[in-house]
DNA sequence: GCGACGCTTCGGTCCGGGCCGAAACATCGG
DNA sequence: CCGATGTTTCGGCCCGGACCGAAGCGTCGC
């Protein structure tokens, strides 16, 4: 049998979306490298995103136009930089499921890391709050009846919206987008369901308004001051 | 800059879990075709998977090896089988978000197919009834003291024999073999006990031979005629 | 005991693709 | 215009790994 008639009995065999092409992206190191880079939510140019996955511009334009053909990151060119960005946050949830079962089979990486302790208290997640802090929004707002678990939405209820909007946020405007509103992530450091959507990145853009906490000027870290830690743990009381 | 000098210079950078091996499993055709044909809930053995990557035994092997370093497959073997199953529901969402994405840029494949609610229906397990309809024999004997269980053993008691006996079997044929006449098999699709070893395998092909259902010609379904499908409640009822 | 069957291991082949250096292209500042 | 800088494209090297056939085990059935 040749390749070629192997290739097309095969397809013929295959139920349901090709997951190859993805999984062969996120199974090349340079990309993983890249890819986990961008969960951050910054757009990085290609000379940085190449200096984060290792290797030089050459190998990096491939990686990343391969990446930007199968819809995992978006271009923006800006000048003579160009700007990559992760295309979603399905794409942001999707790598943080990776994530979650890598970390729950031990394949950490070879280094923690100083920051590993600070990613796992708070961290971005693609334009949201991940670890510690973002687990403790959603128990926050579940405990106290903030929302309803129907099979597979989340709805906000009245005394969650009063909440919402007592930290000045304008639950209209975010409605008013297509985006969903609410939706669940799979922390992989805290194996916990945070809030993710148009509301979990207002309601991080809104940390940082306030000044509750700043970003690292590099990587996913979320920098929590005491008065802003005391300020969070206020409005978002556990039970 | 040599090899061993880049890759820690990368581990330092890196943030997270290693999201590569898990990528490379899923990036490989024969292996996402395995992970694809799992996915819907059953365990195959090493033979099905190897036909539904097209592949042959070898490297079948192989990738069910690395599957199951990686911690995404379990193996439980059962005489001369090796049954494979996915390693938990965190493994069966994050493919589903892996499809999602896949789905929602490329294009999709065939659907599930109308065979799928007839596998579960009934279908045959090495050389034994299975599914819904497998279960019921087992549910129906037992239900009315047909066998008695002891800790490792299944024994027909007398009222058991003559049933058997009134469909046509042979007990004492079978019982000149070797082969154990009575074994349980756990049934994946229902999470249920039903009939193998000789017996089980008897009462297959008298099915067969009455003509109250056929194989279908390809894949594992056994399609029951109406009448076929009557004759089979009655001779085993429920409770 | 024997052969048949399913799965794994071993040895070897071969192809895809990841990488780099050099050159081409694009953009900015002067 | 010019060189400097960022990015892409091209040519070629090379290694990892996917594959197969054959041999080695273990299990089943007679």
């Amino acid at each position: 049998m040749s390749d070629a008639a192997r290739a097309s009995t095969v397809a013929d065999m295959k139920e349901g979306p090709d997951i190859t092409r993805i999984g062969a992206m996120i199974g090349d190191p340079a990309r993983a490298n890249m890819l986990t880079a961008l969960l951050a939510g910054r757009a990085l140019t290609a000379g940085e995103l190449a200096r984060e996955a290792g290797v030089g511009a050459a190998a990096a334009s491939e990686h990343l136009r391969k990446l930007e053909a199968v819809g995992l990151i978006a271009r923006l060119k800006q000048g003579r930089h160009h700007y990559f960005r992760l295309a979603g946050d399905e794409v942001a949830h999707m790598l943080e499921a990776v994530a979650g079962l890598a970390a729950h089979h031990g394949h950490l990486r070879n280094r923690p890391g100083p920051r590993d302790p600070e990613l796992r208290q708070a961290r971005v997640c693609y334009d949201h709050l991940a670890g510690t802090a973002g687990v403790r929004i959603y128990d926050s707002l579940a405990g106290r009846g903030g929302f309803v678990l129907t099979a597979d939405r989340i709805d906000l209820t009245d005394g969650g919206r009063a909440r919402i909007a007592a930290l000045g946020i304008d639950l209209a405007l975010l409605e008013a987008k297509r985006r969903p509103l609410c939706r669940t992530c799979l922390d992989w450091s805290e194996r916990r369901t945070h809030l993710a959507g148009s509301l979990g990145a207002a309601l991080l853009d809104r940390i940082i308004t306030l000044k509750w906490a700043n970003r690292a000027p590099e990587g996913r870290a979320v920098l929590f001051s005491a008065a802003g830690e005391q300020a969070f743990q206020d409005a978002f009381p556990l039970i």
